[in-house]
RNA sequence: GGGCGUAUAGCUCAGCUGGUUAGAGCGCUUCCCUUACAAGGAAGAAGUCACAGGUUCGAGUCCUGUUACGCCCA
């Protein structure tokens, strides 16, 4: 029994934090079952990190912002489910798997794609088991049982079930295009996938000869000068295109040119897509390298001629460079073209060079023939989905930005040329027929009608994109295109959390999949949070070493004080600057609740000890009065604080939802409240008593509305002081309302303000205050118990009932206090003017008269500059006339108060003056 | 080139339907190991809310423009 009133004296979130875990999971609060069958659902898919990853504060800063918002609407009574999962991430994992074999001395190619796969299944497996713990730690109350992966059986079901559909639908189709080859990974990859970065390089002029003229007639007639940032793309040029009403080069439209050093023949053709005033205003154009060029090559019905192989060496198409590598042979075509004086000139020139965003290297411009996705008529349906309110983001101003990207789709290209992912669902007859199946017997009975007779067939060797499984994401982990009870319950989800800078990879492509195949919205909101960056707002990056490790930070400060800080200074949508001096003053916030709660649960357990064993609730009943002014005022600033952080969170501002009971917790209550219970606490009896639960009452509370925030301090120490409650009998027994753990407790609901109550406890303080602020000018030591004088005037019923709080939260000497409505003040004192009173602190060896004089008048003038000012807005008719009533009523009151401690003041200086 | 964001105390940041004298944490100054907590307590110093206009009875908050930094798209 004791064993409920012993709290350790520094919180130890080491020992608590995986136990709790554990018995959370073992009893089944994670999963929405919990809630009963009645529950309205509240779904989050997780945002799948990959398999293989490593925690980072991003995936920190997602899980925090997602277990958050899971936990309150389980408290809110929601069938709360949150369906976790990892991404197989093709590129990522398919590298890391190359990357070890060539430790090993092997490479892909060699061992076979079958080796290979399982290979990378091997890493997988491996790997899996990391991250997934790395969320467990930081608190995720997801689903685990329900937990999927990209590549499950089921999921691919669900790719296959997609691929088919958006074939039969004639969304998806095969063409050779232009694409964005990553030479170093051998694949396609999307537009969304290549980043453009501006790089210095050179832009080199030459001279395009014109057939059957000669060099020497100059610019405009033996030749068209050209320039270009890729002079070995001029291999692959099929014409020179110039402005329609360029003058210097009208009259060359319809002829011939010669490719340099080939001597290929290629029209010159006029599109106003050339600018004029940029190099020479002729732009030699190659389809298959340049996507615009490819763009105006298929306007002009040009040919493609491809010269670069997959590994970015030239091919047969090159001539003499034939093997050449793309960079090699740059140099060697120019030395070339130099010696053949086609050459003008070079010049310095800042460009745009598009790369991978996955391992840097230069994107080639490459023609080949690749799956792509008609998006058009999903993104419709993804734009009349935000647009008519359907799907809200937050922050709202990203809407502009979905609505761009959806009005600018370009086809996508779905395919990659890897080994690890969803192999695509097309198989080819011997003739190169092709066949789209959800599986493999499916696509051999098509061939059997299209043939006649059983026909072997080959896989196309490629996978899908990563994206295209994600985009399916919300409702494949449901189960989806299997008609399930977890789909039919729990789909729609309703919130998707994630970075802002997925919108377009992510959130976009389940918007629209979702649409397409399930008919129906994904989820009604969209949360974007922003990048956490270091102290100084830099990324974090190991080249930088100012990566701050989730795992440490929860090693040295607990997962809560790692939490809070995400959390309280993050706004939606916007990056933060992440401080571990922050996330160390959280720690010491997680330290101060524990602390509190061991006041209580010690008081509880002196309570327990009191001989008469009557329980708090019959001696609280017996106590006919409604509780002390801080009782009343403290159950005020709860209620307040309850609704607000409701307010709050209904609204996504989970931020100044968690400042805000922190300010309640630190501030109103370790502060003030348990300062007041310890006088009311010690005399015993039915006063400690009803203490005893305000005190447990107003703790369960905010460990309430802060366990979302903080799930394992605050369920550490609500288990204490449920234990220590119930052993005191100090729990009203309200059914339900103490359930087995605080994760499944009921969210509070706000209760009356007592206005009048706030108002007098407001005074309290205000007179406490000032004194204590005497105190210290006069460096009176704290523990020195000295006289007062209180000049109390109207406030005298408040004082004389309240002078027990005051004289022990200022440290005065009762018996040599003086209450009286009006008192002599003598001159030689330390006065001041707060709450309504006038007050002096009776230091007359100490006091010097300079300085209490000076004090005055910078009150005095204070006062008189709030008196004028706001008496200047109250004469303001246009201030009486548009202000609320409120708000004119709140200057009325503040004139009054002001008027007062004017005159006061007043008073007081003319005593000492005189 | 188009769009968006940010600019508030020495530092990191709140301040979201405009309404008292603009807040927090850290840091700083003075004092205190008072039996919940020194990972703490008390008192205090510290801001022309980037700049210039405008709307309004009233602007850190809304509008316009400028500057600086950052991001996205082309």
């Amino acid at each position: 029994m004791s064993n409920s009133f012993d709290m350790p004296k520094t919180y130890d979130f080491a020992a608590a934090e995986q136990r709790l875990y554990a018995w959370w999971e073992a009893q089944g609060w994670f999963k929405p079952e919990a809630a009963g069958s009645d529950a309205e659902p509240f779904v989050i898919s997780i945002p799948p990190p990959n398999v293989t990853g490593v925690l980072h504060q991003g995936h920190a800063l997602f899980v925090t912002l997602e277990d958050l918002m899971i936990r309150y609407q389980r408290m809110r009574g929601r069938a709360a489910l949150w369906v976790p999962g990892t991404d197989h991430a093709g590129i990522a994992t398919q590298l890391q798997v190359e990357r070890k074999l060539r430790d090993e001395g092997a490479n892909r190619e060699e061992i076979g794609r079958e080796r290979f796969v399982a290979a990378c299944w091997d890493w997988t497996d491996k790997h899996h088991g990391g991250i997934v713990s790395q969320l467990r730690r930081l608190g995720a109350s997801c689903d685990w049982e329900r937990e999927r992966f990209t590549l499950d059986e089921g999921l691919s079901r669900a790719v296959n079930e997609a691929f088919t559909r958006l074939y039969r639908m004639g969304l998806i189709y095969q063409s050779e295009y232009i694409v964005n080859w990553s030479p170093g990974l051998q694949t396609a990859v999307s537009d969304v996938e290549v980043e453009y970065t501006e790089e210095q390089g050179t832009l080199y002029y030459f001279k395009y000869p014109i057939a059957g003229h000669d060099l020497d007639e100059g610019p405009g007639q033996g030749y068209i000068p050209v320039a270009t940032t890729r002079p070995e793309t001029i291999l692959a040029d099929t014409a020179v295109a110039v402005h329609p009403d360029d003058e210097r080069y009208r009259h060359l439209i319809g002829k011939t040119c010669l490719v340099p050093m080939l001597n290929r023949a290629i029209p010159v053709i006029h599109d106003t897509y050339v600018a004029m005033d940029f190099g020479t205003g002729a732009l030699k154009i190659t389809p298959g390298h340049d996507p615009n060029d490819f763009e105006i090559g298929q306007r002009h019905g040009l040919p493609i001629v491809n010269v670069m192989n997959k590994d970015a060496t030239l091919n047969g198409e090159a001539g003499p460079y034939t093997g050449m590598e793309r960079f090699a042979a740059r140099g060697k075509l120019w030395a070339d073209m130099k010696a053949a004086g086609l050459v003008i000139k070079e010049e310095p020139y800042t460009m745009t060079v598009p790369r991978a965003q996955r391992g840097g290297e230069v994107i080639e411009p490459l023609i080949s023939k690749q799956w792509f996705v008609n998006t058009t008529p999903m993104a419709d349906l993804g734009l009349a989905a935000v647009r008519s309110g359907r799907i809200r983001i937050i922050p709202e101003r990203f809407t502009k930005v979905y609505y761009h990207w959806l009005e600018n789709l370009r086809p996508w290209c779905v395919s990659r040329q890897l080994w690890w992912g969803h192999r695509i669902p097309a198989w080819y007859g011997p003739d190169g027929q092709v066949f789209v199946a959800r599986s493999e017997a499916e696509a051999t009975a098509q061939a059997i009608k299209h043939y006649g007779r059983p026909t072997p067939l080959q896989q196309d060797p490629d996978v899908l994109d990563t994206w295209f499984s994600s985009g399916l994401w919300p409702f494949s982990t449901l189960g989806w295109p299997d008609d399930t009870p977890d789909l039919r319950r729990y789909y729609p989800t309703d919130v998707m959390e994630t970075g802002y800078d997925i919108l377009f990879f992510w959130v976009a492509r389940m918007v629209m999949q979702g649409l397409l195949y399930t008919n129906d919205i994904p989820f009604h909101t969209v949360y974007l949070h922003g990048l956490v960056r270091d102290e100084q707002g830099r990324k974090m990056s190991k080249t930088y070493n100012n990566v701050i490790d989730p795992i440490e930070v929860m090693d040295e400060f607990g997962a809560d004080a790692l939490r809070f800080t995400l959390l309280t200074s993050a706004t939606p949508g916007n990056d933060m600057n992440l401080s571990l001096e922050r996330i160390r003053a959280n720690r010491n916030f997680a330290n101060k609740i524990w602390n509190a709660a061991r006041f209580t649960v010690t008081n509880l357990g002196k309570l327990a000890e009191e001989s008469d064993r009557s329980s708090v609730t019959d001696r609280q009943s017996s106590e006919a009065d409604q509780g002390s002014l801080a009782d009343r005022w403290i159950a005020g600033r709860l209620n307040t604080t309850i609704a607000e952080a409701t307010r709050l969170f209904d609204t996504y501002q989970f931020g100044e939802a968690g400042r805000q009971a922190y300010e309640f917790l630190w501030g109103d209550f370790a502060d003030w409240y348990i300062e007041v219970a310890k006088g009311q606490l010690s005399g015993g009896g039915p006063a400690a008593a009803r203490t005893a639960g305000v005190l447990v009452r107003v703790l369960d509370q905010t460990l309430r509305l802060l366990h979302p925030f903080i799930p394992f301090v605050t369920e550490d120490i609500w288990q204490n002081l449920k234990a220590a409650a119930e052993a005191a009998s100090a729990i009203d027994s309200v059914p339900g309302d103490w359930p087995d753990a605080l994760i499944v407790a009921p969210w509070p609901q706000a209760g009356p303000v007592d206005t009048e109550a706030e108002v007098a406890f407001q005074r309290v303080q205000d007179i406490v205050r000032a004194i204590r602020n005497a105190r210290s000018e006069y460096n009176v030591p704290p523990g020195r118990r000295i006289g007062a004088l209180i000049s109390a005037g109207e406030h005298l019923a408040l004082l004389q009932a309240q002078l027990p709080v005051i004289a022990s939260l200022a440290s005065l000497d009762r018996a040599h206090v003086q209450l009286a409505e009006t008192l002599d003040i003598p001159v030689k004192s330390a006065s001041m003017v707060a709450g309504g009173v006038t007050m002096a602190l009776p230091l007359a060896d100490l006091v010097d008269m300079d300085a209490e004089l000076g004090r005055l008048r910078k009150d005095l003038a204070n006062a008189e500059k709030m008196v004028s000012s706001t008496a200047g807005r109250l004469a303001n008719p246009g201030f009486v006339n548009s202000a609320p009533a409120h708000v004119i009523e709140g200057a009325r009151q503040q004139l009054a108060e002001w008027q007062s401690k004017q005159a006061q003041i007043q008073e007081r200086l003319a005593a000492l003056e005189a």
